[in-house]
RNA sequence: GCGGGUGUCGUAUAAUGGCCAUUACCUCAGGUUUCCAACCUGAUGACAGGGGUUCGAUUCCCCUCACCCGCUCCA
């Protein structure tokens, strides 16, 4: 049943906090602004999705060596980057219209160069030529928006040296490149992986964990010939594609791969293909792939002085290899997947009509992907006596014995356990009844069809995992 | 950061310048229940925070915080 947009998040924020997949940080402190914590829920979601992932693209490939790198690296890494430059955003406000501008754009409307101005230097050319808004305005004093996080390295502030927070995990398998190339025994082409978090002192953080200050990344650099981009690019979209459709099971028509044209790319760029999720509050971004050409290891051999140049054995040739970038955000991967599993359907109650048929009562369900689930598995006794309960926790024992994550739940009506499972996308619940202190079986009771089968108990963990 | 709006148990809500702040769902305990939110009994749980006016403030005023909408930003 299709739930409207505008329900859609309000359900969905909802059901995250009373659920515990996700609450408002700090929330005894009144919540602070656009932090979340993942619950217990959320955090075997968001975990079982990286894992995913880092089993697909890391271990599922020959091609594909992990790192993890500190968010604190050297200063001078964001400066070849060019973060440092260019993440940041001088603005202005008009005092009438409380519109806002970047100060750079309007000199450059004037027809003032504002190439390699300083921020400073730009608020005094503004002074100079009595700069107005584009609605005649005056304007307020000029600030400065830095998009990277600043921080100190060492014991006091004043002998300290400024640190950055990383703005992307993409950073640190450039400046492990060195390192990787010259230990791993690769051959070109091949990538570095890298799962982690990132900081952006956004401007505009909001929609839920949509956009936050902190977030987490999955990102792989692809390190290929020059001449070899083109069919790797090609590549790397047909693996995301199947990661959107084959591992979180979105539908297709809710994915838009959207070519980025010339004009709207940052210069380093060949080419990019945005890829968004129809999410309930508009289509926008869940990943994105760039060939990135040689830009970033040519920036960073220039401010590091180091060769980072390949060299091809076959033809004895030395260059820098060409970048292709998937990059995936992982804490928007969880919206995107709760966004697509959430479900209103219609389940049967226990009220039985004249006619026999039953009553049917709305269902909220989560139609997660069995191996994305937070809970694989509920036991539930039929009832807590005659030793139903005994012989369910003793079962609920053996599958957690195996590695998987059960639930055992005796409180309440059956009916109502099931409902509880369906709300956090458990997929199976397997029910102790009377039958079972007779011959062994229990019944599995699937959470998309609400249908039943029995199987012997010994079975259960098999049957779980034939299945995931 | 600016403009506008909104803050009452976990959720949805009612009322009030003066008695333990209402109700439903959820949660928990006990009972009942032989497969889909049933029922009975009971319990926990809120005036966002701080200050002011007042004999007395959840209610009126101020500040802060948070949330929603819009703007600027998201190489």
């Amino acid at each position: 049943m299709a739930i409207s947009p505008e329900k859609k998040m309000d359900l969905l924020v909802s059901l995250a906090k009373r659920r515990g997949f996700v609450y408002p940080d700090s929330d005894i402190y009144g919540g602070f602004a656009n932090a979340w914590d993942y619950g217990p829920y959320g955090t075997e979601l968001k975990n079982n999705i990286r894992d995913a992932w880092w089993k697909r693209f890391v271990h599922g490939r020959e091609d594909m060596v992990g790192v993890d790198t500190p968010v604190i690296q050297h200063p001078k890494v964001w400066e070849a980057s060019g973060h440092l430059a260019t993440f940041s955003d001088p603005l202005v406000e008009d005092k009438k219209t409380h519109k806002r501008y970047r100060l750079d754009h309007l000199l450059e409307a004037q027809g003032i160069d504002v190439s390699g101005l300083s921020f400073e230097q730009m608020v005094a050319k503004a002074d100079e030529a009595g700069l107005k808004s584009p609605d005649g305005n005056v304007l307020a004093e000029p600030k400065q928006f830095n998009l990277m996080f600043k921080t100190f390295v060492g014991v006091s502030e004043d002998t300290a040296s400024v640190a950055y927070l990383r703005p992307e995990t993409a950073a640190g398998m450039f400046t492990a490149w060195k390192d990787i190339r010259d230990t791993m025994r690769k051959k070109l082409p091949f990538g570095i992986a890298q799962v982690g978090r990132a900081f952006r002192n956004e401007i505009t953080p909001g929609n839920f964990i949509f956009r936050t200050r902190e977030f987490e990344q999955m990102e792989i650099e692809y390190f290929v010939k020059p001449e070899e981009a083109p069919q790797a690019f090609e590549m790397w979209l047909g693996e995301m594609k199947s990661w959107v459709h084959d591992v979180l099971n979105i539908r297709p028509d809710h994915v838009e791969y959207k070519e980025i044209p010339d004009a709207d790319r940052a210069f380093y760029s060949a080419r990019t293909i945005d890829v968004e999720y129809h999410y309930p509050f508009g289509q926008k971004e869940l990943y994105g792939l760039a060939n990135r050409t040689d830009y970033d290891l040519s920036q960073h051999q220039k401010f590091s002085n180091e060769d980072l140049r390949w060299f091809d054995a076959d033809t004895k040739e030395r260059f820098i290899p060409y970048v292709i970038e998937p990059s995936w955000g992982l804490s928007r991967t969880v919206l995107a997947v709760l966004c697509e599993h959430l479900d209103i359907d219609e389940a049967p109650t226990a009220d039985v009509g004249a006619d026999g048929s039953s009553a049917q009562e709305p269902r909220m369900v989560l139609r997660l992907p069995p191996a994305l689930a937070p809970v694989k598995a509920a036991v539930l006794p039929l009832q807590k006596k005659d030793g139903l309960a005994e012989i369910g926790r003793e079962l609920a024992a053996k599958l957690r014995a195996s590695a998987l994550v059960v639930e055992f739940d005796e409180g309440g009506s059956i009916g109502k356990r099931y409902r509880r499972q369906d709300e956090i996308g458990t997929p199976w619940c397997f029910t102790v009844d009377y039958q079972t202190k007779e011959d062994g079986t229990v019944t599995v009771r699937d959470r998309d069809a609400m249908t039943q089968e029995r199987i012997k108990m010994e079975e259960v963990s098999g049957w779980i995992r034939s299945r995931l």
